[in-house]
DNA sequence: TCAAATTACGGTCGACGTAAGGATC
DNA sequence: GATCCTTACGTCGACCGTAATTTGA
């Protein structure tokens, strides 16, 4: 579980459909798709049922998704307290 | 910025000791090493200062780190639900 | 047929470990 | 000399993009 993986998850589940999270991450769409693979895998869940028009939460996912939103939410903390001390 | 790396720098900052660090996390002295430095060139800061007995918190490091660990233990907790979600 | 996701397949970049090289006590 | 950390270097794995395949409306 990686940093990236859990933007692209959030993606996901946010846009409904890999496509779209794809483009927003400037990513492909396979690799997008292999991310959300190696994440199931590694959780041993399936996060996204998969319908022709687009993906859409699990039950697990949808119970995973604030946990991951709030690590996102850190992450992104993180980084804007690096930039200011950066900058003082 | 990735969680392993993030996981490296909080062993570091806990411990005092990259060769210590690198042992509690399976990994290599230069691994660990490489680690903390593409952080510091990531955040533009340097986060420790060397000294010959090991590696101390400078200011900015010191500030990042409570960002950090909450993140660090968001992934856990995260980790965690998923392993019970697949339990049930 | 169209739009979406998955599978297949090389290429390339980077994280790792081993080994060698300072630096400080 | 001992104990850190860093630099050097080659290897191997994995992430990525392009292309082909599959699936469902």
């Amino acid at each position: 579980m990686e940093l990236y993986q859990l933007r692209t998850f959030a993606a996901v589940a946010e846009l409904g459909s890999l496509t779209q999270a794809a483009e927003r991450l400037h990513l492909s769409q396979p690799a997008a798709s292999a991310q959300i693979k190696l994440l199931e895998e590694e959780f041993g869940l399936a996060l996204f049922e998969r319908k022709p028009s687009g993906l859409t939460l699990t039950r697990a996912g949808t119970e995973l998704l604030p946990g991951i939103q709030t690590l996102l939410a850190s992450a992104g903390q993180v980084l804007t307290h690096a930039s200011v001390s950066r900058a003082t």
